[in-house]
DNA sequence: GTAAAACTTCAAGTGAACTTGAGGTCAAGG
DNA sequence: CCTTGACCTCAAGTTCACTTGAAGTTTTAC
């Protein structure tokens, strides 16, 4: 739909597609999504600059680790329209998903890591551990200690205190 | 629909909704799925055990780092049927999914750690990159090297080694 | 005993991210 | 020039994971 910034705009759409694998139809849907720039040909036809290609494999990577578009949209959109991105274009994406990032590293390790001691025990604090903890039932839920995977609050306070180790799954 | 492990199916759909911080047809749904179990009153309305609340919170956690209601079912599938799942079966879930967790993991981390690097240069090769590696891609493309974020083959030919292959996977 | 709150099923709707198909046009090789 | 493959638009379909609404039933609390 815009311009590309580049004004080599040679790359059609079959071209990038192959390039980054994916399907022709995903690369019309990022155009006209706005993710991606295109110049026409005369004959109506998208033309794609190289630097293109670095957007798409930005995409599909940003998609792979669960960004949606409009995220990835959002990100590219602090990219200038007028010259090919430097690194540091680059980098101020990367500095502010940093911490997005490193929340969902967090919870991955928590599930690779935790997951059968968490679960196993049924102990966790919310408060604890990363697995357990999105947002909005971290703020409806706001009060005391909450446990991450088995035995819930009345569990907890029927059982003991603190460090109360319930088990009911060691049979 | 099945039975839960538990005889002391007490929980309602609105109890267990809570707990976790999801909403009552979210529960239905994956009863309807078969993710958790339940028995029903004489009048027909649900009621679960205790051990639902963590097999929920298994659910979501795991939903949070991107797996599919399918995968966590298959997951779910290997928990015992007829008594409460011990430490040592949720373990070997957390031991099959650990290869794919940590993939996950690498990941996120090299979009974290090296987009600036990777996309900056666009120098970075597929092999080497975990964050450019989507399975599909890596089997159609599967010969050679392949170029992470920016340049891609015809670029890299123009410019440095010559160990590039032109793809005719398309069509 | 009754009223309200929560439950029930079933069908249809939602939004994200595309894909598919129809019907037609463009561009490059021979 | 002409064929062939790739391109175009537009509308509709798909999958996932639910949500919403309607119409009715059950439980609980007083």
């Amino acid at each position: 739909m815009s311009t590309p910034s580049a004004p080599d705009a040679t790359l059609t759409v079959g071209d990038v597609a192959d390039r980054v694998g994916l399907a022709p139809s995903a690369v019309r849907y990022y155009d006209e999504r706005g993710l991606i720039r295109s110049v026409r040909t005369t004959g109506g036809q998208r033309r794609f600059g190289r630097d293109t290609i670095r957007r798409l494999a930005f995409i599909s990577a940003a998609q792979q680790v669960g960004k949606t578009l409009d995220q990835i949209a959002d990100a590219l959109e602090t990219l200038p329209d007028e010259r090919t991105p430097t690194h540091d274009d680059w980098a101020a994406i990367a500095t502010s998903w940093r911490p997005g990032l490193d929340e969902q590293i967090a919870r991955l390790e928590a599930l690779r890591d935790k997951l059968d001691g968490c679960i196993g025990c049924g102990c966790l604090s919310l408060e604890r551990c990363a697995l357990w903890n999105p947002d909005d039932a971290a703020a409806t839920l706001g009060d005391g200690a909450r446990w991450l995977l088995g035995e819930s609050l009345s569990d907890v306070d029927a059982t003991a205190t603190a460090t109360a180790v319930h088990d009911p799954s060691r049979s």
